[in-house]
DNA sequence: TATGAGATCAACT
DNA sequence: GTTGATCTCATAC
């Protein structure tokens, strides 16, 4: 178990620095998680972000400062967790698309309601429902429980492409993740 | 392998 | 009334 633990300051910088600098990171809910494969950044100025239109009582929590959590309904079904970036008031954000599960698989497993390992958190929606992220999470601080974050051990390789499932300013390379990893929610298709 | 429907909520037109 | 930062299951090729 990585020993550094990501605190505010972490997640005060720009978007584009951090979403990449969580790849490799620990993320545990209550105990249960594991090392992140997958993120998208949004910025508000990006047609894509929930906050490009300005705030709503839905997306509040990432006009508020950095270092923390905002979780949203996605389709009317499922929740998507991201972590607040930048300055209060740049309504930036990285979404956690995938990770690799380590701690609490069995938890993972019950609350899936799937066996197999790689499809326990290969997704916003199925990452959100394996650590039990609901709601009541938003607007949580990312450095107190049930949060925890420890820093990646090393350098990942890692690869960026566009995003996932957006309609708008779909060609950004907004998107990062460990190369090779067999818990990306989708393989990247361009090397580098 | 690939498309299609259904689930079901908040914000927008 | 429509759309979307999704996932699952069903049916077709």
């Amino acid at each position: 178990m990585p020993a550094v633990r990501l605190r505010r300051p972490f997640f005060a910088r720009s978007v584009h620095e951090v979403a990449p600098d969580l790849i490799g990171a620990t993320l545990l809910v209550d105990g249960v998680g594991g090392r992140i494969v997958e993120v998208e950044a949004y910025h508000h100025t990006d047609p894509a972000a929930h906050s490009y239109r300005g705030l709503t009582p839905r997306n509040a929590v990432m006009f508020g400062p950095p270092g923390f959590a905002y979780v949203y309904r996605s389709y009317g079904i499922h929740w998507c967790l991201n972590f607040v970036c930048e300055i209060e008031g740049s309504a930036s954000a990285v979404l956690i698309r995938a990770l690799e599960p380590l701690e609490g698989l069995a938890k993972m497993r019950r609350r899936r309601g799937v066996p197999d390992v790689t499809l326990l958190c290969s997704g916003p929606g199925r990452l959100a429902q394996a650590l039990a992220v609901t709601i009541g999470h938003n607007g949580l601080a990312l450095d107190r429980l049930p949060f925890e974050l420890y820093a990646r051990e090393g350098e990942p390789e890692i690869a960026a492409g566009v995003r996932i499932g957006i309609t708008k300013a779909a060609d950004l390379p907004w998107r990062y993740g460990m190369k090779g990893s067999k818990f990306l929610s989708k393989p990247f298709r361009d090397a580098s």
